[in-house]
DNA sequence: TCCTTATAGTAAGCTAGACTGACTATAAGA
DNA sequence: TCTTATAGTCAGTCTAGCTTACTATAAGGA
């Protein structure tokens, strides 16, 4: 099992491996269902946006913790793409609040049906518990360096 | 614990989120030792190196799961830093063989230490057990894809 | 009140790490 | 021998981030 034995060692080919494999399982999924055009950067706004309901792009930016200069680009296509609007916030003349138009509330469907497929994919090769903690687990990683940043 | 709820929606951030985290901590230690210009993509090629010896650019980037010329352009780099050479292949004129040189094993130690190191951090959040069954579930997955593969 | 500093957004251009398509040279099999 | 497959090369594209530099508004203190 030198696999096992040097797993250490590939724990960061593992991760890039990994998010390409949830990648590309989840666009086959979409694509199938004929949604294009949305790459994995534009997903992290819906995940945000779809919990936390209008937002600015400074907070959009921190929760996918990518620079704020970065997250505007993501949000001018989606907006291009008709999938988001902008409104001005009544309560800072500086920002605007971000939020779903109609396409934007049907795309989040089809985004989270999708996911629900690759899951159910991951959940059959490990079984749905050890999935739940494996991802888990990850999360208290991420979690953990949060922790030390602030 | 709407975060635990909504676990399988964010997957895909997770994973993204992580690799980025690995690197950040990978490079971080990587340039407290004064080991610069080697990039994510460079690394794949020591992993599969340092188990197999000398290969060719092909099986390489089957092992890493890129295109042949997106290897080819890797190795390239890494000959012009002088960390690998490439000798003809005996058994096949059109073929070459990539091994290391000095400096590109000395490199391999200073990587190796470095991941150590990360994974230390890593299985000090978790545990050793927990770290070691987390990315060895993930290993799971992607060998689940390549049966599927084949 | 004015002045300073911080924050929200914008714009331009760079970088890393993959990709596709088109090509040459050698190998291997019908 | 002729055809097809394989190893490598070259040129250009794409995605998802980044930095640097700027404007406009907000907020807090002298």
């Amino acid at each position: 099992m030198t696999r096992r034995r040097q797993l250490r060692y590939e724990v960061g080919q593992i991760l890039m491996l990994m998010t390409r494999d949830f990648q590309q399982r989840l666009d086959a999924d979409l694509a199938a269902r004929g949604v294009r055009g949305v790459g994995a950067r534009h997903r992290s706004v819906f995940l945000f946006l779809g919990r936390n309901g209008a937002s600015r792009a400074v907070d959009l930016a921190q929760a996918a913790r990518i620079r704020p200069q970065s997250m505007m680009k993501i949000v001018h296509e989606l907006e291009a793409m008709g999938l988001v609007e902008r409104h001005p916030d009544p309560a800072d003349s500086r920002a605007k609040l971000i939020d779903f138009t109609e396409g934007g509330r049907a795309f989040i469907d089809e985004l989270s049906q999708s996911t629900e497929t690759v899951w159910r994919q991951y959940a059959a090769i490990l079984g749905e518990r050890v999935a739940v903690q494996t991802f888990d687990n990850l999360n208290q990683l991420l979690a953990a360096g949060d922790a030390k940043r602030d």
